[in-house]
DNA sequence: TCTTTCCCTCAGGAATCCCTCAGCTGGGAA
DNA sequence: TTCCCAGCTGAGGGATTCCTGAGGGAAAGA
């Protein structure tokens, strides 16, 4: 499982945030390495080979888009920016020095999660992200959702709370675990949850049975059906 | 069973609150330590090195934050909140992404045990949360409830108590101890347990033999058949 | 800039749950 | 047998939880 394991290199000067993407992404079962700066940058990447690069723009030194210029000549290393919402300059600058995406701080870690596999997907360094739960196909990387065969629209935070349920399939998740994996803790009603699953419910159930039930009291457990095994 | 238990370090300055929660934890077969404040916080990580952590959020001296952020810097422990209603939104804002999940004060203990459960099983710390005992299968995770292969609904209350009953089988507990487990009440009308008991025998009993067994005098205990103790 | 889409909030109504009450049942002792 | 009391259980009201349509504000796109 290690060994295969996709290996994410992480710069980035804030220490708790550096640390938080860190864990999120052991969490995922990636194989991770972080720096602060870009001191001894090429040594290790020489040294861990990452396949994708979490590079913050602003660092102390030399700044994350020289980073990424070296990763373009020497590598095959992806790059995912980290940049503040307000720099929009940077992100032109990101993309001529080869960035694959980049990501607006602050952020919720399901996001970085889902950019980080769409760019180790499309650089074929993984394989597929999908989920399947009875007729319902949730593409993450592809950002597509299909039912019965029929392609659903859906929203970037639909598409997140969607990945997150299929992902916990056949397990209850209380609402404020919801918030805290999908939101982050900018968001704290519970209403929200209930709104978003309710828009998601009109959408997915035009092809089909329920698939998101509800849990009255406790929260909310994606799965095939109403626990309908078989009766002896 | 004790040197593969999962560790559960706890800070709650409220000492009646705290213990409770140790008791709690421990009978749930937890290593528990505990402390009223973050003082020493970092030295009792490294010695314990707890697989998940209890925090309120509310403490005097630095903040379950500030000690949340030092768990993400130097730890894999993951974070359990405990806040109150009204500070959710002020407390909680702003506060970068990466908890695993909270829980509102005023809470239930077997609530608490069913998130810490929750938690620790994501990050691969602990096996499942199924409970069976003679047909019954109780599954916490999927807050589903089986018996003869067939599914029984109930409701959340309905839930703990039999997850509880369930987990001490084979065990007498009192009217007070299970008030005390499920409802978090102190002292109560005993008839609101006999009210459930009630409630859960129908449903259970539609399909199988009694499994929760009146104590006459002393509780409640739940195993595959009536012990036929002195008979003749 | 203008339009469209999306995100989140709000509030009314529906569903159902929780707890209490009161009458009943049955075991055990005198 | 009779009495007493712990335990059982159906009914109902108040409270909670959940659902969902509408709308304002912000961001994205044209």
């Amino acid at each position: 499982m290690d060994s295969d394991a996709a290996r994410v290199l992480v710069v980035e000067d804030d220490q708790v945030l550096r640390t938080c993407i860190e864990e999120g992404l052991v969490d995922a079962g990636y194989q991770v390495r972080s720096a602060s700066d870009g001191s001894g940058f090429a040594a290790v990447v020489e040294n861990f080979r990452p396949d994708v690069a979490v590079l913050d723009v602003m660092l102390p030194g030399s700044s994350g888009l020289t980073l990424a210029r070296h990763l373009r000549d020497h590598t095959q290393t992806s790059v995912l920016f980290l940049t503040a919402r307000d720099a929009v300059a940077d992100r032109l600058a990101g993309f001529d020095a080869g960035a694959d995406d980049y990501i607006v701080k602050p952020f919720v870690m399901a996001e970085l999660l889902a950019r980080t596999r769409a760019v180790l997907r499309r650089s074929g360094k993984l394989r597929s992200g999908r989920l399947q739960v009875a007729d319902l196909l949730v593409d993450e990387d592809a950002g597509e959702v299909i039912r019965a065969g029929r392609p659903i629209a859906v929203t970037a935070t639909e598409l997140r709370l969607l990945t997150y349920l299929a992902r916990n399939r056949g397990r209850v998740l209380s609402k404020t675990q919801i918030l805290t994996q999908v939101w982050g803790y900018e968001a704290y009603d519970p209403n929200l949850v209930e709104a978003y699953v309710s828009g998601l419910r009109r959408k997915l159930e035009a092809n089909g049975e329920r698939l998101i039930h509800t849990v009255r009291g406790v929260g909310y457990r994606m799965s095939e059906s109403t626990p309908r095994m078989r009766a002896s």
